[in-house]
DNA sequence: ATAAATAATAGACATTTGTCTACGTTTTAT
DNA sequence: ATAAAACGTAGACAAATGTCTATTATTTAT
């Protein structure tokens, strides 16, 4: 079964028949992304978003140092892209490279309003992939009070797979300290 | 004319019938909060989500030590609620109340789905807040790496308008800080 | 198998930010 | 009008975190 079919029933109230998921798929790019290799680079316009099939990501920027700052980190069945950019078709911030080899299915922004217009299943979908990550940015935000302890001690309780996929240095960025902060937190 | 249908018709492409605005508003409940009162206290559950038409509140969360950290501001034409409590029915771990006295209109969640299923024009204003809010938060998501400098600066460039509205110890708490810090921070 | 690149840890030190107390000003309530 | 509460600033000090360098372990590429 293809995983994004799996992934958007788990979404929906009733499952989609098989040949409007056919329909949709047709909607969606497939790409294979190498390691190191950019989903999305610095400077360039977000013109897809991509549901990740296989493979882990992470998106990050260059501050004025030169050192890269991780916003988000992806693995299988999130969705990665600039929303801002994605949006407004402003040149990203961002640059969103691959961690790990992947597979990725991308689509454009006119191809998710046609189909959240077409079907009402998928404009279901997005509803709900909306209030989920609001709920996951809230806390996000709530976060940027926190101690550098309190951070990774709710990064284990909520993203603890992650730890499996990124090394410490990374995670760290991710989580808004440097890597030897996150080694002298962990030691205790 | 009434600021909910304003507000409306700045995020769809085509005018509301008044009609339709009038069968609209009959989901929102208006509701007056007297300064220092609750929208939303931690441990109830959010109903209701909260469009302001006039006056400021702010979402917190008392931690350990017994402080009150801010966790966003809001004024006319924003949305304050709880999104995880919202959507998952937990008693949330949040409060919101009113700086200022308000007016504002409440909408529950069955309405939101309800008005989403029977009128596009409904439908596509959710899209576009969502949009909206997903570019807002990952910007300040993206600043949990900032220092207190940064921060502040990108306050006054993005939420300036916020300082006639709530004093400085609020703002830090907002943006991370102490007030102290911020204070330090505004004198250079 | 070997060399090179990448990661994790440690310690010394610097910097930033927080904590606490005090004081003067402004706002609010009566 | 007056007292009380809330607010902003300041300085001294403490704590948390960042920076830098070195060292070792681990992984990757050839």
């Amino acid at each position: 079964m293809h995983p994004l079919f799996h992934y958007i029933n788990q979404y929906t109230s009733s499952i989609i028949p098989k040949e409007d998921f056919k329909v949709l798929l047709r909607h969606f790019i497939l790409k294979k992304i190498r390691k190191k290799q950019y989903l999305l680079q610095e400077g360039e316009i977000c013109k897809y978003f991509a549901f990740i099939v296989k493979g882990a990501l992470r998106q990050y920027y260059i501050d004025e140092k030169g050192m890269e700052r991780v916003i988000n980190l992806y693995v299988e069945n999130w969705w990665a892209g600039d929303h801002e950019s994605f949006v407004s078709l402003t040149p990203s911030a961002y640059n969103i490279d691959a961690w790990e080899d992947c597979e990725v299915l991308l689509i454009s922004r006119e191809s998710i309003l046609k189909l959240c217009d077409e079907y009402p299943a998928f404009n279901q979908l997005i509803f709900k992939l909306g209030e989920r990550h609001n709920i996951a940015t809230q806390k996000r935000i709530a976060s940027i009070n926190y101690t550098a302890e309190k951070r990774y001690k709710c990064f284990v309780e909520n993203f603890s797979f992650f730890a499996n996929r990124f090394p410490q240095h990374i995670i760290a960025s991710y989580l808004g300290i440097t890597k030897d902060t996150l080694s002298r937190v962990i030691k205790k």
